[in-house]
Formats: C-alpha cells, sequence, structure tokens
DNA sequence: ATGCAAACCGACCGGTCGGTCGGCTGCCAT
DNA sequence: ATGGCAGCCGACCGACCGGTCGGTTTGCAT
C-alpha cells in the first residue's frame, strides 16, 4: 500500500510539527525542533518539505480534511436537519478536543502570512464550512418555522465562535468535559441560556 | 497634569506596539519595527521598556484595564440584571471591534510564553471576567426562574467564545456590522437561534 | 550660564533562524 | 556487479533577532 499513513515520511513529519506547532507555537517551533523530534537532521527534514511555510499549509490543508471526514461526512448521513445540526456541533467539540488531532487548533490559532495563493486556498476551504453550517441552520429554521428574527449567518459564526474557542480556556482537569459541553452548546443555540 | 496618555511615552509606545502586533504578530514585530514607527531608534526603544516581553505584559494589562472601564463598570451601573447582560455582550463586542482599542485582540490572540507571574496576573485578570460574566448569567437565570438545563458557567464560556472570535472572521467593509451583531448575538443567548 | 538627569543614538554582541549544499549510504532494478 | 537515486547528514551561510553600552543631545531647574 502506498497510502499508508503512518509509515508515509510527510505524514509523520506533519503529526509531530502539528504536536510542537500546538505547544509552542509556529514561530516557536524552529525546523531544527522538527527534525530532533523526529530523529532528523535538518537537511534530512528539507528532503521531504521545502520549506517551514510549505509544512504549515499542509499541515492546515491536513486539518480541513479531517473536518472533512470527521464532522461535514458523518453529518450528512443524517436525514433530519435538527438531528444533523446537534450531531455536527458533538462532532465539530470532539475534533477539537482530541488529543489526536492538533492540526485543528493549530489551524484556529496560528494566521500566519503564508504566500497568498496558500492562504487563499485554506481560506476558502474555511468559507465553505461556514456556509455549509449557515445553510443547515437556515434549513432548521425553516423547518421549526421559526420568526426568522435571528440570521441564519449570525448564527453560524456564533456557533463557530462558541465552539473554535474552548481550545483557548478548556483544560482537561477542569469539571466542563466534551460531553456535556456538547449538550450545553447545544441547548444555548437552539433554545437560548434561560429556558 | 504628570498622566496626559497621549504624551506619556509609554503609553504612546504602546499604542503603536498594539497596532504592529496585531498587524504582524508579536514574534513577526521586532523592537527595531517598534522603535521605527515612534521614529526613535532601537537603543531610545529601550530606554522606556526592558524588554520585549515587558511591552506585551503592559500591553495586555492595559486591554484589561480598558474592559474593566469601557465594559465591566458601565455595566455596573445598570440594576435589571437581564438590561445589564445585553449592554454587556453590545459593550464587549464594541471593544472588540473598536479600532481604537487594539490592545484587545492582541491579548486575545497571543498567548505568547510570559515570564509566569506576569503571566499569572494577566489570567488572574481574565478570570475575574469570566466570573463576573458567569455571576451575571445566573443572576438572570434566577430572576427568569429557567429550569436551570443550562450551566452558567458553560453559558458564559459560549457567550465569550461567540463574542472573542468575532475578531477572526470580522470584515468592515462585510454584511455583519457591529449593532446587529450585537442584537443578534444577544437574541441567540436569551432564546437561540430559532424562536 | 551651568549643571544634571532624562532621552536618545548607533554601533555592536552573541545567538538563532530558515534555508543551502556537497557528499555519503543503503536499497533496488538491471 | 553496478549504476542510480531517494534519503539523509552536518557543516555552513547571510540575515536578523533581542538586548547592551558608551557617549551625545536636550530641556529644565537653579
Amino acid at each position: 500500500m502506498t497510502r499508508d499513513s503512518s509509515s508515509d515520511p510527510r505524514q509523520q513529519i506533519l503529526r509531530i510539527a502539528a504536536r510542537l506547532f500546538q505547544q509552542q507555537g509556529y514561530d516557536g517551533t524552529s525546523m531544527n525542533d522538527i527534525a530532533a523530534a523526529l530523529n532528523l537532521s535538518k537537511g534530512g527534514l528539507y528532503h521531504h518539505f521545502q520549506s517551514k511555510d510549505e509544512i504549515l499549509f499542509n499541515l492546515m490543508d491536513h486539518a480541513m480534511d479531517i473536518t472533512q471526514e470527521r464532522v461535514i461526512n458523518p453529518v450528512l448521513k443524517i436525514a433530519d436537519p435538527e438531528e444533523r445540526l446537534r450531531v455536527l456541533i458533538k462532532l465539530h467539540i470532539g475534533v477539537v478536543l482530541s488529543e489526536r488531532d492538533r492540526e485543528i487548533t493549530v489551524m484556529l490559532h496560528e494566521n500566519h502570512p503564508l504566500p497568498p495563493s496558500l492562504r487563499k486556498r485554506i481560506n476558502s476551504r474555511k468559507k465553505d464550512y461556514v456556509h455549509f453550517m449557515e445553510k443547515l441552520i437556515a434549513e432548521v429554521q425553516r423547518k421549526r418555522e421559526s420568526r426568522g428574527s435571528v440570521n441564519a449567518r449570525a448564527a453560524a459564526f456564533a456557533l463557530l465562535g462558541m465552539i473554535n474557542w474552548i481550545y483557548q480556556w478548556y483544560r482537561p482537569e477542569g469539571t466542563l468535559h466534551e460531553k456535556e459541553l456538547a449538550s450545553q452548546y447545544a441547548e444555548i443555540l437552539f433554545a437560548g441560556a434561560f429556558k
């Protein structure tokens, strides 16, 4: 198999880089750090990637792949819009909090000036996701015959903010955990905080 | 007047530094950049601040001062809890979007490893703010006799996320603007997106 | 006018960064 | 056996970084 991700050196480099970028930040992580964590020399590392920017771009692109596969695709199989939205919230939170998918928080936090063309490709994928959320919310609104007092676009950004901000404060040793967080956030979006 | 903020060189340095940090990031801005923007040499700049870290700390501390004066203090004058929460949302959004107060977004985004003691002071002020929000939400819940199905703490983090995330996507030339954003977000928190 | 401290300059330092390069090594097809 | 090439090493480069320092300018109190 030519696509074994565990042995593909590029995939492995991205995994390690994601961990380091998340822990120390993009600027705070040198190419030497990455190479050393892989038991590799810097020269050896440059055999697989042409630049640090290329690593960051592929990292972020991979983060969007993860979102596609672990959030969007599963959700698309659900027929009922309301249920679809609830599951989306749960899965999106799961991905943000996942110990494994560190690429996600790197993508959320780092807005390093990538070369414009690469930057546009990432931004475009992000926008697609917002639109997906917006349409889903609008669909639920239609089905619920809500008075339309809330703009679906604003609601999408609100939901995105709630969830994506979690990485800024979440600590595993804290009192709030993934499961309740998902149900709480869903409750807020569906009925507000004061039902 | 010894406390004229417009002529106090330290205040002016912080203002310029905030603008540069917001535009280029903390690591992407050199002490030379800051000095040049002030028509100053690097040596001259070090006459006012001992280190780059000291600038960042004072910037963040100032951001918390702004939050105190422009959000918390005005809100404390309001008697009715529900009205207090609505105004808090509006004022907090105003501060995040303010062209003038760039310190806020720098504080939101940069989590550069400050010396632990300084870091703790900032984190402590942030925590105070979360607690303030949480208590206010709990107060509204009590007054509304809500079924308590939503945890006030989770709601506080959700609200904080919605608002603080705005700087990540907001563009002045876009369709969503400050005023509607405030009313939309208040509506979502109070009654959900599907009333 | 003069003394003095705050403000400032610009050259400089050690160190680190992203990135380069010439050459070595081990595997695989022929 | 051998040619070729992906994978890798480690020494190296120029640029730039945060920070220092000795000396000069400036403005104000006396």
